[in-house]
DNA sequence: CGGTGAATGGACCTTGTGGTCCAATCGGGC
DNA sequence: GCCCGATTGGACCACAAGGTCCATTCACCG
């Protein structure tokens, strides 16, 4: 985690420029479709700066894009995803949600799509991804059993269950934006999820 | 589509065992990361055997693997898939999900994930996969539109937009099944999914 | 049983890619 | 201004992967 050498203003910026541009190439084309001859062209760096900032190579300079775009892909939804406790917050989180992938560079999850791409290529990378779709599932699980607690939802809810299904349709419907190219996949799901959810409100 | 050169019993049955194989590998490792080579160790067959009954080389084989899986996706559901009209359709439609992708070798969509894959990397490729995406939904569609002129559903329901939805949960499901090694979260999926469906029960 | 085209084996080529290395330059602190 | 480490440039290497080619074997058919 801690580079092994220091830093200067100057070297942050570019290693920032690099991650960044790293990011949307591998959001548009994957990380196997993805070559650190792509990301040199994209950000006009030389080889040995791309080693210079990641010794690990191209494992470590992905590993960057994923935390980058994990903290991204959280930090869209909140504060909504933390405080889940009325039909208003989910409301407001779907809201935030078509925001922020309305806005993206290019379709898809860049936490769902590397998911699957890493699971069978990766196991380490993969293992990281997944504990991002397990903390988002969690905090979709705690919005929903303080809902049960407070007596939103009927009191034979699973929100351990809710929660995962939910977030299901919400990846669902960003692969289906990546296939159709376009937004109104991930409306439809999400319509779909928050019906799901009022279904089991009490 | 039509192979330049004749295929005796022999030659097609190697080309058969070529394609599985190769559908298996791409299932578990994806595209990009299935070599030629892999596919050479997997079926014990030379380079030449490969070009022989795929002379476009990788992208045809690719796209013959895509085909073989298209269909056994389909197939998997049939006859439910063709006549959701009543609510007991649907529960055997989600038992047939189930137990076809529970008995399948690896985790994921061989659809869905290649389709999130091709989406970046071959245009050509994508447009075949989103065809089966669409023609996926348009099945779900058709058995929701029978299900509301039977008065099954509530008049104002969209069944495009909620046939749309259903499959982004079965996807998403599918790929959290993928991330997490294990079949529940498809379960669970399916479960919400059919809850928003009777959510619009007239 | 001989011939003809399919089926197979495997060497070889080319390109793209991750990675290494060394030299040159920049830039802030003494 | 000088020094020293951070920064940058870019040649170079090793290897994997897709693809080509030719020679050999196999199997059916007259």
């Amino acid at each position: 985690m801690v580079p092994s050498t220091q830093l200067t203003a100057k070297g942050a910026t570019t290693r920032a420029r690099i991650v960044e541009a790293t990011a949307d190439a591998i959001l548009a084309r994957g990380i196997g479709a993805t070559s650190l001859d792509d990301v040199r062209t994209a950000t006009a760096t030389s080889k040995s700066q791309l080693f210079h900032y990641f010794p690990g190579g191209k494992a470590e300079l992905v590993r960057a894009v994923v935390a980058l775009q994990g903290e991204r892909v959280m930090e869209a939804q909140r504060p909504a995803l933390d405080t889940l406790a009325t039909w208003e917050d989910w409301d407001r989180w779907r809201a935030q949600l078509l925001a922020f992938y309305g806005a993206q560079h290019g379709w898809g999850c860049p936490i769902g799509s590397l998911a699957s791409e890493a699971a069978g290529t990766d196991p380490a990378l993969a293992a990281e991804l997944v504990d991002y779709l397990r903390r988002w599932r969690g905090h979709l699980q705690a919005g929903l059993e303080t809902m049960r607690t407070a007596g939103l939802l009927r009191p034979d809810t699973d929100p351990s269950r809710l929660a995962t299904a939910t977030l299901a349709t919400v990846q669902g419907g960003l692969m289906l934006t990546q296939a159709e190219h376009a937004l109104w996949p991930l409306e439809a799901a999400l319509d779909a999820a928050l019906a799901a959810l009022h279904a089991q409100a009490a």
